[in-house]
DNA sequence: CAGCGCCCCTGCCCGC
DNA sequence: TGCGGGCAGGGGCGCT
């Protein structure tokens, strides 16, 4: 689920309520995530002050004076902020209770996302170090793009996919972009012309700034930290859409899976 | 070392 | 209505 929009829109929906926060209780109901959750957390947390929420990637930042709290949404997970106690569902796995009363809450079905303690320097943690630029700033453009696609030969897709190129673009945004780019999904990174590059920077902008502003992609579990559902997928112009008329053209698209993820894209607006 | 599969896990939808 | 199979928004890791 969680998209670079998505757990920007997370982000931008607690930071308010957790402002000059301290931890009062930290509730584990299941610690068995993508890894399991360190065992002494409630004790690190406990009376710490939360001092800044920032995201890289998909990654969310919490910052406290003795530490990091890195938090990942996975597939299926969503954090919101409830406003007074409330009896946790099925998947409410952890909440952070804070001192104004108000219960940070992750639910997570799948299981995939992940609650990471540390101590050291948090941007060269291993979960962060190997990132590469965020999608929205000046430090990703046409000439990084143009310069990094020489020489690979993977196809476009899964390629633009990869965190260590770009951060935050996942399937949906991958899809729509390279529609949007009019750059066919199976490309051959070497092949993508200047041109190209700067259509598909351009692109993976439009799309993630415009998602965020839409409050991200609800298709099934993602819900905001306010706990409303995100309104970009009815924008959507290919995911989902396989067999359905190119938005442009009117030709079907086709929908291949393309290393294990759904391909969605038109043979006559994506070359 | 780039690049490809394999998983982790639950829920839902589809077809039989 | 029940059940098995396939699929889902991520991404680290272990192989080649």
């Amino acid at each position: 689920m969680p998209e670079l929009p998505e757990v920007e829109t997370t982000r931008r929906g607690i930071a308010p309520h957790i402002a000059k926060q301290h931890v009062a209780k930290v509730d584990i109901r299941q610690a068995q995530l993508r890894w399991p959750i360190e065992p002494t957390l409630p004790r690190l947390l406990k009376n710490q002050a939360i001092l800044n929420l920032e995201r890289r990637g998909k990654y969310l930042i919490f910052q406290f004076p003795n530490g990091h709290l890195l938090w990942h949404l996975g597939m299926s997970g969503s954090l919101r902020v409830l406003l007074q106690s409330q009896a946790p569902g099925k998947h409410d796995h952890v909440d952070l209770v804070l001192s104004n009363g108000k219960i940070l809450r992750f639910n997570d079905p799948r299981r995939f996302g992940a609650v990471v303690w540390t101590d050291e320097d948090v941007l060269q943690h291993k979960l962060l170090a190997h990132l590469g630029p965020e999608p929205l700033t000046e430090a990703f453009n046409a000439e990084y793009l143009f310069g990094k696609t020489r020489k690979r030969q993977m196809a476009i897709k899964p390629w633009i996919m990869d965190s260590k190129i770009v951060v935050g673009v996942g399937n949906i945004y991958a899809n729509e972009a390279l529609f949007n780019a009019g750059i066919h999904p199976l490309k051959a990174t070497y092949k993508l012309t200047r041109k190209q590059c700067e259509r598909l920077v351009e692109e993976i902008k439009t799309v993630l700034a415009n998602a965020i502003q839409r409050g991200g992609t609800t298709l099934r579990d993602f819900v905001g930290g306010d706990g409303k559902p995100g309104y970009f997928a009815q924008e959507l112009n290919v995911y989902g859409r396989g067999g359905q008329p190119c938005k442009r053209c009117n030709k079907l698209l086709l929908e291949k899976p393309l290393g294990q993820r759904a391909t969605v894209y038109c043979t006559v607006c994506q070359k």
